[in-house]
RNA sequence: GCGGUUGUAGCUCAGUUGGUUAGAGCGCAGGAUUGUGGCUCCUGAGGUCGGUGGUUCGAAUCCACCCAACCGUACCA
């Protein structure tokens, strides 16, 4: 063994995970099910690296040696950055400008992948995360926008969520630039920093919102206390009027851009209501803000009503699951012409979390596999133990043969037992002699061991277990399985 | 980034006004038991007391700085 100072601490960088077996079945099941919905929709997959050219990401400051912060970033042996991607939809946007002239527009495509960012994590954000997207490039018309609004709504639905238990909102940046055009803020910093006060309706209600549209706001909730946060400094007039927008009473204000906003917005809105995706599902909400940067257009953001326990027990409210939008002016950053586009992105990890708390998801684990052991280490007994468990695998169950220390027997079963293994098969040289092989029911077994006080007792029992011959194992096996399924059914 | 709280074994935690060799439960490994899981008993491994520096005869304990985690807040393509 190495010195103590020179071992190396084993630790996962903050802000990543390991995933487990569970996990990882849930948000397959999980990703074939929005698959699925895809796929309906005429949506077909496409893949894209997990790394990109900085520049092409969209994020960069000239000044500095790094790229932005926020971007795991790295330097190609030619001097070029590179940066792993931070969501799914630049790097389509490269690979559509890229492949412009093969591309069939509208094109409409689907993708599932991790993605990068590199902040600080908290409690249901982590710096890997996997999104799930779908977009549309090439269509102009708000009847793609209202599609992604009625293909999210069928997806929270294909993953178990009741109606009533989610509503896809939407709104429209033209709406929005309409108000600041109203009120006349012009200068880019306070329109952003109106738009994050809106964006905080629903954590700090209309009177925080109305700080932070004003002087500002203390985090501690009293002056003085906690951090302070620097408001858009609106007058109350002006401020009052972005409230009054925000809770739906907006029907006077004087803008073009505004009325432009709200035209499409009836029009998406219609479009839900006569295929029958009403406000329960699709709903039109002036407080939806999403995506500062790049949205063009109509936004949408996918939100979970129902209350969720978390880990602890207690009830959250969790929010956000998915958005997205209209960005008309990322394909074309990379060409001349305009290139319309909308899509979603749900946020897989995120998602998968809500659903687990709600029990709509793992709930039919994956069955360990019978246990066969190991008795003898003689070239015969050990053909023996291969040919058991290949049978078992070739009759489609899943099976081991046990690859510890089979010299000592006690611990084969310990290992069965501590992996939740259903079933052993034990053969020693008695058994093989006469052609059987004992079959243990690890489950039943489990249940009769709170009978029996002493090990003496325990160990001679040999409980739950019967005898048959070597080529009835898989039929056995099978009975057991069977009869275990329908324990756990009552 | 800002503010607050917390750092002692793999986990949950105790550790007196600063006092000799830092403890418990759970977990883990070995044994009682070379052919049977659980229970019980015995034994063992595992700690730079988050780090560095300071005060002191003496620091897990007091002081300073740093680091990390958690909560709130900000940012979030």
């Amino acid at each position: 063994m190495a010195d103590k100072a020179l071992k190396t601490k084993a630790r996962l960088p903050r802000g990543f995970v390991d995933r487990h077996p569970a996990d990882i079945r849930a948000v397959d099941e999980m990703n074939a099910r929005i698959r699925e919905v895809y796929e309906r929709y005429g949506f077909d997959p496409i893949e894209t690296p997990l790394v990109e050219y900085t520049d092409a990401l969209g994020k960069f400051l000239p000044d500095q040696d790094r790229p932005n912060e926020g971007v795991f970033s790295l330097p190609d042996d030619d001097e070029q950055w590179l940066s792993l991607r931070y969501d799914l939809t630049a790097p389509l946007a490269r690979h559509v400008a890229e492949n412009f002239n093969e591309i069939q527009l509208p094109y409409r495509t689907y993708r599932a992948g991790w993605v990068f960012r590199n902040e600080k994590p908290g409690p249901g954000r982590f710096r890997q995360f996997m999104q799930f997207d779908a977009d549309t490039v090439g269509a102009p018309g708000v009847a793609a926008d209202a599609e992604m609004c009625m293909m999210m709504a069928d997806v929270m639905e294909a993953l178990g969520i009741a109606r009533g238990d989610y509503v896809i909102r939407v709104n429209n940046r033209k709406v929005l630039d309409g108000v600041m055009e109203a009120i006349g803020v012009t200068d880019d910093g306070q329109k952003l920093t109106v738009l994050r006060a809106i964006d905080k309706l629903d954590k700090f209600g209309p009177e925080g919102v109305k700080l932070l549209l004003g002087a500002g706001r203390w985090d501690g909730g009293k002056e003085g206390e906690g951090d302070f946060t620097k408001g858009a400094g609106l007058s109350d007039k002006d401020a009052q009027i972005v409230l009054d927008y925000i809770a739906g009473n907006a029907g006077g204000l004087e803008s073009d851009l505004f009325q432009a906003g709200a035209k499409e917005l009836g029009e998406i809105e219609n479009l839900c209501v006569a295929a029958g995706y009403d406000a329960g599902r699709v709903k039109i909400d002036p407080s939806v803000v999403r995506g500062l940067e790049y949205y063009t257009g109509p936004v949408f953001e996918a939100e979970l009503l129902a209350e969720i326990p978390n880990e602890k027990g207690e009830i959250v409210r969790f929010g956000s699951v998915g958005g997205g939008g209209r960005y008309d002016g990322l394909v074309s950053r990379f060409r001349g012409q305009p290139v319309p586009a909308t899509g979603f992105s749900i946020g897989v990890s995120r998602l998968a979390t809500a659903l687990k708390n709600l029990g709509k998801l793992g709930q039919d684990a994956v069955l360990p596999p019978v246990l066969v052991t190991v008795m003898d280490g003689d070239a015969e007994a050990m053909a023996k133990y291969q040919t058991f468990t290949q049978a078992l695998r070739q009759a489609g169950i899943r099976a081991e043969m046990y690859q510890g220390n089979w010299k000592k027997f006690g611990n084969q079963l310990k290992y069965a037992d501590r992996r939740g293994s259903p079933v052993a098969i034990i053969q020693g040289a008695d058994e093989r002699a006469s052609g059987e092989v004992q079959i243990k029911d690890l489950i039943e077994g489990k249940r009769l061991s709170g009978e029996i006080e002493s090990n003496e007792e325990w160990r001679e029992a040999r409980v739950a277990q019967f005898t048959v011959r070597e080529d009835e194992i898989v039929e056995a096996v099978r009975k057991v399985l069977a009869a275990q399924a329908a324990e756990v059914q009552q």
